[in-house]
This record gives structure tokens, C-alpha cells and sequence, in this order.
RNA sequence: GGGUCGGUGCCCGAGUGGUUAAUGGGGGCGGACUGUAAAUCCGCUGGCUCUGCCUACGUUGGUUCAAAUCCAACCCGGCCCA
């Protein structure tokens, strides 16, 4: 098993959380490895499918775990299958759920899929892109719609039949469902199915997918099985565990890091991610040989802030959010042309501090601006601000001055 | 389709006629501390230019001076039976 590893190259092996089938070399059954070096000695690039929902809209840095290594087989010669799961995505992947997906319409899912492309890079030169849309013969884009729509009833039960309740009971996600009394519609027994149908359609030979898709890569054999292709391997990559430290970075969790956002933000969250994941960001999230890496943890979160961010951003970005980053944290006094501004001209004179709060989107509601000025948390120009209801009677008394909640959030008040 | 139990705030979950914007826990946010963190302690956690007003306990109606709490119908779900 180790020796197995071991021979993959060290851009596929880095980061690898399975590898499946993993048993030794059969008559039927060609290892990985062996199935790499047979299309090299053929010339003949493998398919690699990856399958992503267009149900959100924007790319964390736990999803470019998967195109990061969907670009690595594509540097390596490898053709990459991006497969948008516009008809899937109508049903909804019950993976890790409890509740019915909210349909969407197939107008929202086009428009998903433009902006989930264009964060990949589309039509970007590939040293500034994750995936390489630009080399000829190395990127299909494909919609399952295309066949998926296709299927008559006739087929669909078929593919029913390829499974059983059983099964798909034994799915973690189903079972825990199942046994916990939380509803499970009929048609999310579909998904594996019409995910590992998309297999078929593309003549995968490997699918990626996080470790939550085991299940579904599984699927994706069975069918191709049973539709005389040789089944695909399935090379599962880790879910990246978000910003708290526990559960998987998510969006709707807000222990995410876009992928495109600023290099500030970026760092600022990533410098503060839990000493014990420090490692697995570098590891997933860079290229960064993992020898002599400092012993200081906050010297290594810094590292490893910089890093992540200097592959989004360059180099000199990240260096210049790290220093930006160091400035936030000493304080009001120091910060000078990086904070964002926030113009007042809006507003009617006299006005009051939670108000104000409030009027420049600093809070979502003036409860809560008045919630936050009596908890302490909002300073201007460095001074607390402790009634809410403190007048301001003129602009001048705020333009230029720096408002403050909290730590880490800070506006410049202009006309 | 029948029986039965249930649907409460971001989540879980108390409350079964009246100091209930609704106990408690989780999560989140803020403060102290610190490595910007974790752990710990403290505070906040419906909306509104707010000494007050408004909207909230599946939906809609009803009973009552008064309902999340009682009644009816409907919608949704679990379990058992078919």
C-alpha cells in the first residue's frame, strides 16, 4: 500500500486523502499507476472528471483543493472533464444535508455557471488561472444536461435498478437520516445515480472528489460497469475544515475564504486559522516543500497566510497584506491608506452614533449598531463611542475620522 | 388511506391561558486576557432615528378582557399499520 503510493508522482500523490480500488494489480484491474504509465507510454491522456453543482456562486479555497489538482493532471498532460451539474443541481446533492435544496431555476444555474468559470479563469492566460483553459486539448466543459435531459423513463429505471435501497441506506448521509427520523425524498436517491451516469457519458478514467463523494465516485463504477466501460478510479482529496477549526469550510457556514477575495481579508483570516491545520492549508493549499518549516506556531500561521495568499495574488500582494495585516492589529494609530472609506455625504445633519453605525452598512440592522455601541465595540479615531444616541450636529465634527467595531473592522468617514 | 406524535427565535430545545420578545444549551458577535488565536471569565444575540412603538411561537379562522398555550380547518414531517 505504501510502496503503491509511493510510486505515484509527487504532484498526484501530494495531499491524497484515497485512493480507490487500491488493491494489487489483477488481470481485470490495472493499478493507478500503472494506468498512468501505460497512457504515457501510449500517448494517450487520460480523462479526468471533476463535477461541480452551480447552486452557489462563489469558490472558497476548500473546493480549489479539487482544481488545483484537476490543473496538476492538466499540466501533466492530462485533459481535464469540468462537468457543470446543471440538471444534478436541480435535484441537489444530499450529501451532508437535512433539508430540501431550494430548486433553482435554469436561468440561475446559467448564471451560476458563467461566474463559477470565469473565478476559474476563463479566459485568463494559465499562469494567473486555477485551471488552464487555454491549452488546446487539456479542458472539456461539459453540462449533464446534455444527456441527462435525454433520459426516458425506460432508462431511468434501469439505472434504478442498478442499486438498492440497501445500498443507498448504507451511505453514511442516507443511514444518518434514515435512522434519525429526518425526512429523505425519493428523488435524492437519484443523485448518486445520475452523478455516476455522468461517469459513463464522459468515459471517465478517474474522477476527483472530496472524501464526502466516495459514495457517488463509487456509483460512477458500478454504472460503468454495468455499461461495459472500464470503471474509473476514484482519488479522493481531503474536505478542507474551515476557519473554525471544526466543520468543513462553507460559505453559508462563514468559515470560508473566497478565492477571489483581496489579498487583506485573505490574509487576515487565514493568518488566524487554528495551529492544528496550519500544516494541511500548506500542504492542500500551496506548493511549498514541507521540510524545515518554522517551529514557531504564529511564525508558521504567518507562512502559511502568506503563501496561500501569494498564490492568489502574487508574491507582492501578499507581502504587502501581511504588512497592511500587522498594522491592524497595532491599532487605529497606524493605519493610514488601507482602510476602506465610507462616505457620509447621505447622511442629515444633526444624526446620532447608532445611526451612523447603521447608515454606512457597518451594522445590518440599528438595533444592533445600538447593541454594539453599549457593548463597547465601536471607537472613533481611537475614542470608545459609549451612547448610542451621541449627536453629531455637523459633517465636519466626522469627515476623516476613522470608525471602528471591534477589532478588525474599520471605515474611513468621507463626503 | 388509517392510527399516533409533532411543527417555537440562526440551530437544538423549555414553556400548555395573563410580569413572555418568550427559561436553557449551541453557534455568532463584542469586552478582558493572548500569539491576531485556543482555553477561561463577562456582556449582547427580533425590528424601528427607541424613555416609546411594531412584528413574532407551521397557515388561516374562532373562543376569551387576555392565546405560543384552548377549539376548528388546512399545510408539512416522524413512527406504526395498510
Amino acid at each position: 500500500m505504501q510502496d503503491k503510493l509511493s510510486s505515484l508522482p509527487n504532484w498526484l500523490d501530494r495531499g491524497i486523502a484515497d485512493i480507490f480500488p487500491s488493491g494489487q494489480t489483477s488481470e481485470t484491474q490495472q493499478s493507478l499507476d500503472g494506468l498512468l504509465q501505460k497512457a504515457s507510454k501510449i500517448n494517450k491522456p487520460l480523462r479526468i472528471k471533476l463535477g461541480i453543482d452551480p447552486t452557489g456562486c462563489d469558490i472558497h479555497l476548500g473546493h480549489s483543493i479539487l482544481f488545483r489538482k484537476l490543473r496538476a493532471f492538466q499540466d501533466a498532460g492530462h485533459i481535464g472533464v469540468l462537468i457543470i451539474g446543471d440538471f444534478t443541481a436541480r435535484i441537489g446533492d444530499p450529501t451532508g444535508k437535512s433539508k430540501t435544496r431550494v430548486q433553482l431555476s435554469a436561468d440561475q444555474v446559467e448564471k451560476n455557471a458563467t461566474t463559477y468559470l470565469e473565478q476559474l479563469g476563463f479566459g485568463q492566460p494559465p499562469e494567473d488561472s486555477l485551471l488552464d483553459f487555454k491549452t488546446p486539448g487539456r479542458l472539456e466543459v461539459l453540462r449533464n444536461s446534455d444527456w441527462l435531459s435525454e433520459l426516458d423513463l425506460e432508462k431511468v429505471i434501469e439505472l434504478l435498478g442498478i442499486s438498492t435501497v440497501g445500498q443507498m441506506l448504507a451511505k453514511e448521509d442516507f443511514g444518518n437520516r434514515y435512522n434519525s427520523g429526518t425526512p429523505i425524498s425519493l428523488h435524492e436517491f437519484l443523485y448518486p445515480l445520475l452523478q455516476g451516469y455522468d461517469s459513463v457519458a464522459v468515459k471517465a478514467d478517474i474522477e476527483l472528489g472530496g472524501t464526502d463523494q466516495k459514495f457517488n465516485v463509487a456509483m460512477g463504477r458500478d454504472l460503468q460497469r454495468h455499461f461495459h466501460q472500464t470503471p474509473q478510479f476514484g482519488l479522493l482529496l481531503p474536505i478542507l475544515v474551515g476557519l473554525d477549526g471544526v466543520q468543513k469550510m462553507s460559505k453559508s457556514l462563514g468559515n470560508s475564504v473566497g478565492i477571489n477575495e483581496d489579498p487583506l481579508s485573505m490574509y487576515s483570516k487565514l493568518e488566524k486559522v487554528p495551529d492544528g491545520l496550519v500544516r494541511d492549508y500548506l500542504i492542500l493549499l500551496t506548493d511549498l516543500s514541507t521540510e524545515g518549516l518554522p517551529d514557531d506556531p504564529r511564525e508558521l500561521q504567518k507562512l502559511m497566510a502568506l503563501e496561500v495568499t501569494a498564490s492568489r495574488h502574487g508574491r507582492k500582494a501578499a507581502i504587502a497584506a501581511q504588512s497592511n495585516a500587522g498594522k491592524f492589529i497595532e491599532g487605529v494609530k497606524n493605519l493610514e491608506a488601507e482602510v476602506k472609506e465610507s462616505s457620509i455625504s447621505h447622511l442629515e445633519f444633526p444624526t446620532k452614533a447608532f445611526y451612523l453605525l447603521n447608515a454606512i452598512g457597518l451594522t445590518s440592522s440599528s438595533s444592533e449598531a445600538r447593541r454594539k455601541i453599549q457593548g463597547g465595540a465601536v471607537r472613533l479615531d481611537g475614542k470608545k463611542v459609549s451612547d448610542p444616541n451621541l449627536e453629531f450636529a455637523e459633517k465636519q465634527m466626522l469627515v476623516g475620522k476613522i470608525l471602528q467595531i471591534g477589532k478588525k473592522v474599520f471605515r474611513r468617514l468621507v463626503l
